[in-house]
DNA sequence: CAACTTTACGCAATCGATTGCGGAAATAAT
DNA sequence: ATTATTTCCGCAATCGATTGCGTAAAGTTG
């Protein structure tokens, strides 16, 4: 069966396409009979209207943007679920791509995002942009982009970030509380203006207290925490906390502290940043500063659809911290 | 800066956007210098063309419809990334739309799709679905539908699976092997296809042997695998390996093993069917047979480009397992 | 009954890109 | 010089849905 469109509606029926489009949309022109008769018809047929025409026509596609560095990301995922529920509510679809960490690709896909005239883009930068041209041409073509967590320095752009510094605060903050002396913090790649801002939130913080031993460490990846960790944990020296600047840092932490049978928190205490998907992996579970990729994304959505209706002066936001009690500390 | 088109770029010109098209096109009724005034005002004026004027008129939207469960799941997501990734390759983009496990909501997905007149979908059913008639319906509208994982019983729809049989097997061949003599297997929501699949395979090799004790458990979550689990380890009988179904299972079932620190793989073994993620975050890292999301997206998108150059006739595809040495066991 | 209003519908343009066909002008062939 | 070819380009229809405007027929009013 081949797709039904107004215009089979309306011969077989033997009345114009105008009157079938507007008894469809029970425009009040149309006569009750009419209605009827169309209504019955487009059931049968199962007509449904085919959003080209549709968007063709209302210059508007219903569609966002979504890119992302990879998909296979829980942070990413949680963001997009919470963006997909709220697009789902105002009739807007998504078209999400990966640039798999590539400018290049991320290039490609804005003009993807261009072609398709979606209305709108939600960008997390690669770790390697910095050419932001292409995405200031987006919003030359009157297509607003709002930048999450990962977002260039820029001011002219809306960025929603995690209130990082808050959170490192509240994470070192925790730490001084509880009494911990030697503290091993690891944090991400030391390029990204993420590290920075969580770093220098916690070291600051860290640092008024003289009598605390603080060790900072960088680890790219979880396998790089891992080994890190393995390091400090010699016989001599035990940190008796270990702060974890994200996820993937937590995850690294965690298999050396089951290699090396370390209780939590007897031996030693963990705290991290993390979404909260991996803390709740363990037991104990990990007490974790929550930086939400849900919350990011309803905030995102949220700024997106004042820049629909004409807001577009670029702001900043931020979402803020939880702290979530686990049993490592 | 409004949107360029064909023809913004012929009245600067002064000639016909029959013309401008031909010449972007590089259509050899259109003289060289025609071409270059056309190519490089397109460049300036930076006219990307109207996917949906393009896709109304060749009826041909280059667009994949995903129907998910939830984008919440790493497996999903592997598989999202393996399509996505093929996708771009040949020029089509995906419209993800998660159901939420509610067939209300995937029956809404699946009108956006025709809506949308995508190119085929990819659809994971819910848990709940039970009337198929939407699906057929895509099918006769010419829409394929590829289903993966949790696909239908009925013989009438194309199909890519994990091999759950083979898989099941595979570790239960391998836990004899060891010279496993009591084995706790957990499985999850029994009502479910894939449940008594991996069931039925798993109980029946192992039932083979009668020295040894099988003791078989569901848990529709990961918090009842992690119940379960303590419930089988008191003092008086340990069991000394453990099957986990997937990797839901696998995370609670390690919560349990964490909690009453019993050492792997001394106290206790561990096995699982999983796609690869969560057992690489345990130390030991968790032996398991991979079920990947990654490879079932490759597979399920050759069969998806097999359906479009008219190869529809329903096929059930299998990928073989992998066997992933971890320490667990 | 004439004048006016309402009812119910169709015509045609529009969104932007593509393409078959036709044709004027330039060039080649006879 | 006349006919035959190329070369190069425009007209107009098409994809499917929407909408301003016009109008015939029916109904209403004085």
């Amino acid at each position: 069966m081949a797709n039904t469109t107004l215009k089979k509606i309306a011969q077989v029926l033997e009345i114009s396409i105008s009157t079938v489009s507007r008894a469809l949309k029970n425009h009040p022109d149309i006569s009750i009979s009419t209605k009827q008769k169309v209504m019955e018809l487009a059931q049968t047929l199962e007509y449904e209207p085919n959003a080209m025409a549709v968007n063709l026509r209302s210059k508007n596609t219903k569609v966002f943007g979504v890119l992302i560095p990879s998909i296979t990301n829980n942070f990413y995922d949680s963001f997009i679920s919470a963006v997909e529920e709220e697009a789902k509510k105002s009739g807007y679809s998504l078209m999400i791509l990966q640039s798999g960490d590539n400018p290049e690709v991320e290039v490609e896909n804005l003009k993807l995002y261009r072609q398709n005239r979606v209305s709108g883009v939600f960008a997390c930068l690669s770790q390697e942009t910095t050419n932001l041209i292409p995405f200031q041409k987006m919003k030359e073509a009157d297509i607003p982009v709002v930048f999450f967590d990962k977002v260039p320095e820029d001011d002219s752009f809306n960025k929603i970030c995690l209130a990082d510094k808050d959170a490192a605060v509240l994470a070192a903050e925790t730490l001084i509380d509880k009494g911990k002396k030697n503290i091993l913090a690891i944090f991400g790649n030391d390029q990204l203006s993420i590290t920075k801002r969580r770093l220098n939130a916690f070291s600051g913080y860290v640092q008024q207290f003289k009598k605390v031993n603080l060790i900072i460490e960088y680890a790219s990846n979880s396998l790089q925490a891992e080994e890190k960790t393995e390091h400090y944990f010699q016989p001599k020296q035990k940190p008796d906390a270990i702060f974890c600047m994200s996820d993937e840092i937590l995850t690294g932490v965690m298999k050396t502290i089951q290699k090396m049978k370390l209780q939590l928190p007897g031996d030693t205490g963990v705290i991290a940043l993390s979404d909260g998907l991996y803390p709740k992996l363990y037991y104990p579970e990990i007490t974790y500063i929550e930086t939400s990729g849900y919350k990011l994304g309803k905030l995102a959505f949220e700024r997106m659809m004042e820049c629909l209706i004409g807001n577009t002066e670029p702001k900043e936001l931020f979402i803020t911290s939880r702290f979530v009690t686990g049993g490592s500390l």
